[in-house]
DNA sequence: GATGAATGAGTTTTCATTCAT
DNA sequence: GATGAATGAAAACTCATTCAT
């Protein structure tokens, strides 16, 4: 709030280059230091001058991943027709991201199981990531009702979707010759199964 | 090779602390002196005195928790009659671990991703994880193979398989309250519903 | 590279420590934070944070020795005329540097041993410590060819003077009252009479 | 004295396997637990056992070494016959160890810089290294006396012959292929030719 | 006597943060 | 505002020594 644009701007080349080293490294392994270098910073300070502390700095990587995955994946979404079509529109945009942004869920998936502890940050992360959730699974209990969909727990569904989705990043994270596009219409093509209502 | 009684008591004693000190405070903040304090130890120099290295302790922390999950996982499964009954015995059975044993798995997934880095470790995991990986993928080969699944990547399959479960168990770390035999059987009849050959 | 005159002042403030502590306690006692405390340093992080690490602080010292023994000798030797004098003022001068710098010879004495096991250290170390040898050798098979000088093997000369001069630094160590300039003389004598070529 | 035949063994076996590390390795990376392993024993409790303290072990070592140098050269130097035969006895003789017990002088030149430190032992080493070099120096006054030598400072010249020689043996750790032989009878050469009497 | 386990002070190094300019 | 220097707590690990058996 009330930013100048070089500062905007320096801030957006840390988060980058905090994307850049949790990507490579692993959360562990990703300090203030490490990133200064990636980012062609000359000290540590700087950051803690931009950012509270090494919280705000994660948290703002996770609203990042979180601004570019929507960017690419609500229009594809949208376009989608039918609850069959968006579940697939769903699945299929997110692995295709692995292409488009390489870092961007490598890192996520880094720094999401690591912001516990802080009670605020993690408050505010269970939070939003219930509600992501929440709204899935009323998106699944919505299409059971209008009859697309079998009878399932729709809480189980929706974390067995994002744990299959994650599993497939990180499996390309050691792994990049994998072709996003043909294992999302794949990953695609199994929850469509798993979904369907059954032929009679 | 050749530990003494007290040596292996003591061993065991430490990773059993390192397990649990992993699954309340994550990879990031569990440190020697963490884990001594759990253990009841009085310094942090005896773990360096009974391991190699963080690493070695790490992979002791992983070999256990793969120990404690084979032998509660094989037999059940091995009781299991047919594709279907035994992908559903895998299943079910790893999700109960979570009542059974409550922070291994937790431990694990925790442990695992903080492993790279070190090229040894690494090759080891991946390979072990990758061994584990196409095992799965070549019973579901075969179970294609008899006719009681359908037609899909079975590399895809083992991997939502694998990330569903997971995802369970992450979720588990922040409400345990969730009943795993319930989540145990409902994922169970997800992934039936995802392979089973369709109803002509 | 690209140092502030800062930084720059303060590593050379905690070369100067390490010198004096090296003379002092000797290689194996030399420790960051007995050279912090010499430099007046509040911790060890301090030096931690203007080195690579204790092997380039320790070849920054070797340096440093290097470039005050080369400011003193280098004018007397060549104000010398003929091989004889020459290696005369190499001698004595290279012994006055006790008294001039007492601790510098001393530290240079316990560092140098020390430094192998560092692959790209010693390789450094031993590399110029040969150009070093090579060059003298040369020397003195010059002289030989323009006939001041008898027949030798110029490495064991080359070797043993820089010995003699060493074995000297090291008993002064123990006995600082020793006088350098007429022990210097004695020891260009000695090497006089060795290089001499015989009277007929 | 006293000590069992078992016990002198195990004191041997440790003090050997002290010399090997201190000659592979340096004195500042001589541990307790690297000569433990070198020589075979579970633990580096066995040596504390065995020795008071590190301190005794180097001077041991010191003495082991001492007593190998000494049966290897004595009767060669009583062989010779005259000053000069006897300086040349003495320094080839010394060189030559290095052939037959590789490790015990680059050992040895490990050990006695850093002897300092511990009063009681420095003090021991002092006296005994004091003693040999005036020996030293009393012979070579003896031959001033006789008129074989020429006249030179008896103390420098001692000092220049163990500097050179131990400046040989530094060498030849890094360059193992050097000829002992060879370089002693170049040494014996040197300091003949330093030594002797002017012709007239 | 002899041994393996344990100790706790020590090592270098890295960490996120603060401060003076 | 912006930057490089400094901080001191904490990290993993090693050390020689001690102790119970």
């Amino acid at each position: 709030m009330g930013r100048t644009v070089t500062e905007t701007a320096r801030r957006a080349q840390i988060v980058q280059g905090a994307i850049e080293v949790l990507a490579e490294v692993g959360y562990a392994k990703t300090s203030f230091a490490r990133i200064a270098r990636q980012a062609g910073l000359s000290s540590t300070g700087m950051i803690s001058y931009h950012f509270a502390g090494k919280d705000e700095l994660m948290r703002e990587v996770v609203a990042e991943v979180w601004r570019v995955s929507e960017a690419y994946m609500r229009p594809r979404i949208a376009a989608a027709e039918g609850h069959r079509a968006r579940l697939r529109a769903y699945i299929e945009s997110n692995i295709e991201l692995l292409a488009v942004h390489p870092q961007h869920l490598a890192a996520l998936l880094e720094v999401l199981p690591n912001l516990r502890g802080d009670e605020d940050t993690q408050q505010g992360y269970l939070e939003s990531a219930r509600a992501v959730l929440e709204f899935h699974q009323r998106q699944m209990q919505q299409a059971q009702a209008d009859g697309g969909f079998r009878e399932f727990d729709a809480w189980v569904m929706a974390t067995a979707v994002r744990g299959a989705i994650d599993a497939v990043v990180t499996r390309w994270m050691t792994d990049p010759q994998l072709d996003p596009a043909a294992v999302g219409r794949e990953l695609a093509d199994l929850f469509d199964a798993a979904t369907r209502a059954e032929a009679k």
